[in-house]
DNA sequence: CACGAAAGGTTGCTAATGCAACTACTTTTT
DNA sequence: AAAAAGTAGTTGCATTAGCAACCTTTCGTG
């Protein structure tokens, strides 16, 4: 139990690097009527065409409410719509309008220059570690909450 | 170019682990009246001791509007007090209180079990590896902001 | 089939955060 | 010394995000 003198940990440089994305994106994407928060949204639309809400939230392990909000403003910007589910009326399957698929390239640029940013002095193998550790931490951070929360409801 | 089908960026997981770290720490210290936002800047005193908010606001790379806020609620709960600049009436010393010295072994043991959570199965090299390439990739995103900025007042 | 549980969504509330604009002091320039 | 420029903090506003509570529809079991 060394005595961990500075505050040199991971998640106090993860955050960092959380907050001038987002501040990088959101600027970026704004000219789009997009904001950082939707953009993750139509990242899985590009994927997987189309998805209900649950959907989208199980794949980015995000919140139902923010899921719905953030539909919501794609809506009212015109990059999906929303068509009626063919067997449940209580859901919705979300689906990309033509201006988002004119945009896809645009938008995966410019995630990728970030990214690029992000590891501009990273070797080639360097740049495959980082992901695949964040990758682990991600599933190990989930796999963590999903447990509380189990713990929570016994 | 080739096409980057799967969504499987850097930023991708790391926004993972940054919100589900929120979502642990903010649970885990509530009961302390603590925030997730505001152990940020209790960490620093414990290395600093006594700080401006402009230097708090530097160290961490955080807005001094958050810093201001963040202070404020520490203040409220008796974590910290705010004492006169000696020479400079523009500014305040951010000091911390009895109760945060006695509670800084429990934060610190705390954040060291979420890294530990998300570092659960890591080699003791990767452990490593995982803090370099996340400080490197908080310095070029500073960077890149701050020129962003420097364009923009020229 | 009916009733209760579960699932998909929405609304109200709260926290962290950044930006713009403002106040109040300090330092620099002329 | 007076005016200009810069620095420390604060307040108002907007965004992303989660949680609790609620509505509606669907499903499962007696």
């Amino acid at each position: 139990m060394e005595n961990q003198r500075s505050y040199e940990s991971a998640g106090r440089w993860l955050s960092t690097v959380h907050r001038y994305g987002y501040m990088h994106l959101s600027k970026t994407f704004d000219e789009y009527g997009l904001g950082e928060g939707q953009v993750k949204f139509l990242m899985v639309l590009f994927e997987k065409k189309e998805q209900t809400q649950e959907q989208m939230a199980n794949v980015l392990n995000i919140d139902k409410t923010t899921t719905a909000r953030a539909v919501k403003k794609l809506e009212d910007e015109g990059y999906v719509t929303r068509k009626p589910h063919a067997t449940d009326r209580r859901s919705h399957l979300v689906c990309l309008t033509a201006k988002a698929l004119d945009m896809e390239p645009m938008i995966r640029s410019i995630l990728k220059d970030w990214t690029n940013t992000l590891t501009e002095d990273f070797t080639d193998e360097e740049k495959v570690i980082v992901v695949g550790l964040l990758k682990r931490m991600a599933t190990n951070a989930i796999a963590k909450i999903k447990q509380e929360e189990g713990v929570k409801e016994k």
